[in-house]
Formats: C-alpha cells, structure tokens, sequence
DNA sequence: CATGCCGGGCA
DNA sequence: TGCCCGGCATG
C-alpha cells in the first residue's frame, strides 16, 4: 500500500505541475470547481497527460503564474473532446484564448462543436500533421454538420487520422480520461514508462478488444487502481501484474488485439454505489449506469464529469461459473467473490454472539468501501497450516458484522479427519459440507480486553493424547509443532 | 506432571 | 515459510 501511495503521489505531484498549477491564477471557469476536479482526477490525467501525448510535441505556454495547463491548440491539430458521453476524436479547428475554448470538428460525430479548452486534450503526438487544414471555422456553435466542398481533402485528412488514432489510441471511444487513461492509450503511447502498470489494466484481462464496438470490452478498467484507492484504498492493493508482455513494439502500432487470456476470465463492471451492486459487460455502460442512477445528470459539471469512474470497479467472473475460485489474483479485485459474502449463512442459531456489542463499529467503514474491499480478497484465503492463521480470524464483513473464520488444512496424512473448528455447532470432526473452507459466523467481540491471554486449553484431546506420544508423526502439524491443534478442535 | 500452545529462533 | 523448541499456563 505504501508503495501504491507513493507511486500515487508522485503521479499527482507530477501531473499538478503539469496540468493543474496553483489553484486560482488559471482562466479556468470556477476555481472552486478545478479544485475538486483537480484533486479527483489529477492522477488520471496526469498519467494520461504526461505519458501520452503533450510532452513530445505540444505548445504548451509558458507555466506562467497561471500554472494552469494552457495548450495552445492549433487548428488541425487531433484532440481529444469529452463530448456526448464519450471521448471522441476531433480536429482543432480554432482556439479561441480570449474565451479559452476550442472548436473542435468530431471526426466521429461530423460534427463541430465548441468546449472549453479544458475539456480538450490533445491526442498524442501527432505525426507530422497537416498544418492548418483549408477548413475554415464555420460556426462556432454545436451541431453544425458541414460537409464542404472541401469533402475531399477532409476525407484525406480524416483517413489520416483515424489511422492515426487507430494506431496511437485506441481509446478513442473509450470513456473520459478520469480512468480511461491508464487504459491503453497510455500503453500505447507510454510503453517505455510503467509498462508494469499498464499491464495491470485490463488489456491484459479483458481480452483488450479495443474495438470500440464489442460492447464487453473497452479497454482497461481502471482496475483496482482508479476506485477502489479513491475510496479510501480499500483494497488493498497495488498489486499490478507484471504478467503482461510489454512488448514496446507491439504497443506502437495497430497491435493486433491482444491475445486472450488463456482462461476465459470475463471481465465486468461492479456499481460500487451502496445498494446497488449492478454488474455490466461493459465499462461504458457502468459508467452510465452509474452517472444516471447514482450521479444524476451531472454531466457539465466538470467536478463530477469523471466521478463515475469511483464508483465502480472491474470483477474478473470466471466464464462458467460466477463463484467459481477465483483466480489466485488475490487482492484488488474484488473477484465477484463478494457475493458470498451477502450470502453468508446467517449465524447459526446458537452460535455464541459475544456479549459485548459493538455498536460503535457500526459506524466504521462506509458499506461501500467495505464491502468491496476486504471480503474480495479475503475469501480465497488458503492456509496450508492453518495454525498460523487460523484461530479466529475476523474479517469485517460488513460495518456492522465480524466474521470470524477459521479453517483448518487438512494435514497430509490423514485427510480423513478433516476436522472443524466450530464449539457452537456441535459437529463431530468429519467433514462439512462447505468444501472449501468451514466458517462460521461469530459475532466477536471488539478487541478483546484478554486478547494476549492465552486460549484456554481445549477440551478436545489433541493429537499428542489421540496419538500419543510414540506415533508423533500422526499428529497434525500444528501438534508436532506444538501449535495449537488443528485437527481436533475444540 | 502432563498437556496445550505461544513466542521466537533457525534454516 | 516450514520446522522446531523453550517455556509458560492450565488442568
């Protein structure tokens, strides 16, 4: 975690030179609002920003006091523009710097409109691009098809730069740059740099179909990364998964879609909105989701522009079945492992709810963090010996509800006796239908005031009585280790 | 005293 | 991390 955080802050510091000076000198519109954008989405675009395009080849004006990130946007120049609910491709056709707004012609839309050069960004770097295009401004407002006498040499052009685009970024379509960034564009435009992180996005989960039709796909979630760590870091994890080939080379260009993962690991899009849970195939349709159910229409506002992107996050689903194991990927993705955790069977009827409540913990965690965070990655929990792990181990599982887990391997030699830890359930120690792990819930007590004092000595005999000393090499490990006893239990 | 097992050391 | 054991608590 530490690391994620440093990693994160050094993103942010970067990007905030770069994209976001000091907060109030820039033209920007309400400075109350750049704030907020700016503290949320920095990171985003920063990595976006800096490891894509700008760097190389834009104009950047002069950092004066302002700070603001002023690109000077030159008519013909390929830009990306947030614009009817997607990040669409377009072409400068004017910057205006009195109004500090852009006119952009949508290649996609064939259309132009006109936004706020903030909510422009430039598309990487530009290959030797047709300076100032004959096209000229046609109307300032939105929405006027155009389509000239000049057809021909746009066709050209926008040959061109769809190629380009093709090429540079896939992303075209994908969502705004809040999360959409670390998704390809940025392993594509910035393989030299985090490659590690880049792969940790979907391109290598999902089957990184970046053809923006496959309605599953869309390139990288923002995987553990974007959520999850705004929500308070909830998951735990940085994490990222160096398992993805970076191969510079195949970045560059058009790389033919990268290969699918061997197991056919389905990647979804979770609603994190408390209560609500939605799973979609795809991100663009969370984050619609998420924006009209959650976040109402907030679409202009720059501040919750990309906030959709927090309230989400990717589950990796297993093609057969949904609960099956999930993979051994053990901590940010709340594999849709969190299910089980609603599921969990109630306490059982007499299982020892602890005297003391605890109302205060209640109040805890908000649900939404929670429940995506610590149940994910603790279900596949697996120990060998248990021992360690294994007396009462609690998982928050929700504000309010500690569970308590405890399972015990079964030792090498004698899987027969799989024993269960469960004093409340008055199960004899053959096994319990949970295959995979027994738990039970327990209402636990807050620390506990004798935390430190020993566990009492249980009541069952122990391998050493059962077994007695001479046939040591029958008793569990933990015995033989002189640990707590795991196959009988008590 | 026998047992159970925590804490800690070692490889 | 696996293995072992000193030493303490408990019955």
């Amino acid at each position: 975690m530490a690391s994620v955080l440093s990693r994160r802050l050094g993103k942010r510091s970067l990007l905030g030179a770069r994209v976001l000076g000091p907060p109030g000198a820039a033209p920007s519109s309400e400075p109350q609002t750049e704030l907020l954008e700016g503290a949320a989405t920095q990171p985003f675009l920063a990595s976006k920003d800096t490891s894509c395009r700008e760097q190389p080849k834009e104009i950047l004006k002069a950092p004066g006091p302002s700070g603001l990130q002023q690109v000077a946007f030159q008519p013909g120049q390929k830009v990306y523009v947030w614009y009817g609910g997607q990040e669409c491709t377009g072409l400068v056709e004017q910057h205006s710097w009195a109004e500090d707004k852009v006119t952009v012609w949508l290649l996609d839309q064939k259309l132009q409109i006109c936004c706020k050069a903030e909510e422009v960004w430039l598309a990487e770097l530009q290959g030797p691009i047709p300076q100032a295009p004959a096209y000229r401004p046609v109307s300032r407002n939105i929405d006027v098809p155009k389509r000239k006498s000049d057809a021909v040499e746009m066709d050209e052009m926008m040959a061109a730069m769809v190629l380009t685009s093709l090429s540079c970024s896939p992303v075209v379509q994908s969502p705004p740059g809040a999360e959409a960034n670390f998704s390809v564009s940025r392993a594509a435009c910035d393989p030299w740099k985090e490659s590690g992180d880049v792969s940790d996005s979907g391109s290598s989960t999902t089957s990184g179909h970046w053809s923006a039709s496959s309605g599953i796909s869309t390139p990288s979630p923002p995987h553990p990364q974007a959520s999850p760590k705004y929500l308070g870091d909830a998951f735990g994890s940085p994490q990222t998964d160096n398992g993805f080939e970076t191969d510079p080379d195949a970045f560059l260009l058009d790389e033919p879609a990268p290969r699918k993962r061997k197991n056919s690991v389905k990647v979804m899009y979770k609603c994190l909105w408390p209560n609500c849970g939605k799973v979609l195939r795809s991100i663009v349709g969370i984050k619609r989701h998420v924006k009209a159910l959650h976040l109402g229409d907030t679409v202009d506002s720059d501040q919750f522009k990309r906030e959709e992107d927090f309230y989400y996050t990717e589950v990796q689903m297993k093609e057969e079945a949904a609960a099956g194991a999930p993979t051994a990927d053990p901590a940010p993705t709340p594999s849709m492992t969190s299910p089980p955790l609603a599921l969990l069977p109630p306490p059982p009827p007499k299982t020892q709810s602890s005297g003391p409540e605890h109302p205060g913990l209640e109040s805890y965690l908000p649900s939404g963090a929670l429940s995506k965070s610590a149940p994910g990655s603790f279900w596949h929990i697996q120990a060998d010996h248990a021992y360690q792990a294994l007396p009462s181990f609690q998982i928050p599982v929700s504000p309010h509800i500690y569970t308590s887990i405890s399972w015990a391997a079964a030792p090498s030699t004698a899987s027969s006796l799989s024993p269960v830890r469960s004093r409340s359930l008055s199960f004899s120690e053959p096994q319990q239908p949970p295959p995979a792990m027994k738990s039970h819930l327990i209402v636990t007590s807050p620390p506990r005031a004798q935390s430190s004092a020993r566990k009492a000595r249980g009541e069952a005999k122990k391998c050493r009585k059962v077994y007695g000393i001479e046939h040591r090499d029958q008793w569990c490990t933990a015995c033989r280790w002189k640990k707590a006893c795991q196959r009988f239990l008590d």
